[in-house]
RNA sequence: CGGGAGAUGUCAGAGUGGUCGAAUGUGCCGGUCUUGAAAACCGGUGAGGGUAAUACCUCCGGGGGUUCGAAUCCCCCUCUCCCGGCCA
């Protein structure tokens, strides 16, 4: 959630912002409105409150002294109408600040570029230089009918489209990866660990996800627990509502799970292969950091991703995203694109953002500051998504019969 | 899923209608003492809002109710523990 007294006080500095950012102007004025209300109202009902309070004492004084209480009854009766109307007023008010301020993204970061869509993102950096081939290297479904690797069509027929299984060494391959993956990130400090993969919705919504994106979420019917989209989910929130102490900053942690994503709005994209799926397995690192060095981090989990791809021979470019590419939480956010030969173009197959304030301000996620408690920084981003990995190495290392190498690094792993 | 008990500050644990945001112990921070440490003693120490700082408001699992007044009484929900059933 953003700072709504920062909105409240920076006023045009924060809409240019957002607005950018694709929120409208009047929603911003709205919201704005409706917090200056509500203060007005919470401190006329706390006034009147304060003034019931002062007279219930009197009131207890008045019956051991003896005293005839009837017209003090009579007078706070009277208070205790206006209370209740004054406090429903501001409960009323303050549902609708919730509500706004709960579906307002995060602010870009000053250092990201203008731009409103992928095309205006900044391209920082190539590592490693595509291999040439003799051939015309083909794409990984192309290659999975051949070496047998992934099955779509049974993945269909267990649950519904976007849906895959892998077979033979191309679940060997996945779980090398994930080994893999964990191993590097807790060679950089990562704590590793194992979280539930259904997580409720006070969890999603310390995050983002909810209550905007419902509609991408598959949702545990009757019950108030979703399928995570990303173990930032339940990595995050792994310290929701709680204090933290400065010297246990920062919490390094990363996970395995897989993930579930309805890919509501993404009809048509990505149909063929195993580029967009409503379960893929990713490997996450999150960061709760203390604000003063929340952007090293940044940096470092950045180079760990990069890290990992290199070592896996991947060429890759590092790819700062625009104002209109940001996600909703997001205040920065550097993604990695693999390269593709068989799609002959770079793929995201990484994705490391700051929200700063934004989630631990949802999710109450504090720091022993000094004397006080303040907000720490979350960080998240991918090392790596593990079904990207697969189509990557699949057309990165494939020879002209369809068959697949296997990259150096993950000999050890299979 | 059935039967019973419970949910209070870092933790443990008092508090059953009024001055209780909450005894006591413990932990933590600071001080005295000490060459240093321990022990002992003294002081401080929950969260959110509000303010220049105070006042002031809210919070004793969550929500609603009774009452002039609720941690304390009533209702609903959630969770935890014990017993039984089912089960990896």
């Amino acid at each position: 959630m953003i700072d709504l007294k920062y909105l409240e006080k920076n006023y045009e500095e924060a809409t240019d912002k957002l607005i950018k950012k694709g929120v409208d102007r009047e929603v911003l004025d709205k919201l704005n409105s409706l917090f200056i209300t509500h203060k007005e109202a919470l401190k006329s009902y706390e006034d009147s409150k304060a003034q019931q309070n002062q007279l219930s004492k009197q009131f207890g004084t008045y019956k051991k002294e003896g005293k005839d209480i009837a017209p003090l009854k009579q007078e706070i009766d009277e208070l205790k109408i206006v209370i209740n109307s004054k406090q429903e007023k501001a409960r009323e008010i303050s549902q609708q600040v919730e509500e706004y301020a709960l579906n307002i993204p995060n602010f870009p970061d000053d250092s990201v570029p203008n731009g409103e869509s992928e095309d205006d993102n900044v391209e920082l950096r190539k590592i490693l230089n595509p291999k040439e081939f003799s051939f015309k290297p083909k794409e990984h479904w192309e290659l999975s009918e051949i070496n047998g690797w992934i099955d779509f069509g049974r993945g269909v027929k267990l649950a519904k489209s976007r849906f895959s299984v892998l077979r033979g060494d191309g679940a060997r391959l996945e779980r090398a990866l994930i080994n893999f993956f964990l191993d590097e990130n807790r060679a950089k400090g990562f704590e590793e660990v194992a979280v539930p993969f259904i997580n409720n919705r006070d969890m999603l919504q310390g995050t983002g996800q909810l209550p905007k994106f419902e509609d991408d979420l598959f949702k545990i019917e009757d019950e108030n627990l979703f399928l995570i989209p990303t173990a930032e989910v339940p990595l995050t929130n792994l310290y929701n509502d709680e204090i933290l102490r400065a010297d246990e900053l920062p919490k390094l942690l990363t996970a395995y799970t897989p993930c579930f994503r309805k890919e509501a709005g993404s009809a048509g994209r990505d149909t063929r292969g195993m580029i967009r799926q409503h379960q893929f397995s990713k490997v996450e690192m999150v960061a709760i950091a203390n604000p003063q060095n929340s952007e090293e981090i940044f940096q470092m989990m950045v180079s760990n991703a990069s890290d990992i791809l290199s070592k896996l021979g991947l060429p890759h470019r590092v790819v700062e995203l625009c104002y209109g590419d940001l996600g909703f939480s997001a205040s920065k956010t550097i993604d990695l694109e693999v390269w593709l030969p068989g799609q002959n173009q770079y793929r995201e197959i990484s994705s490391i953002s700051t929200t700063k304030e934004f989630q631990a301000r949802r999710a109450k996620i504090r720091f022993k500051d000094g004397k006080k408690n303040s907000l720490v920084h979350t960080l998240n981003g991918s090392a790596l998504a593990v079904g990207r990995t697969i189509v990557a190495i699949m057309e990165n290392y494939q020879n002209e019969d369809g068959s697949v190498d296997i990259p150096e690094a993950l000999k050890k792993y299979m």
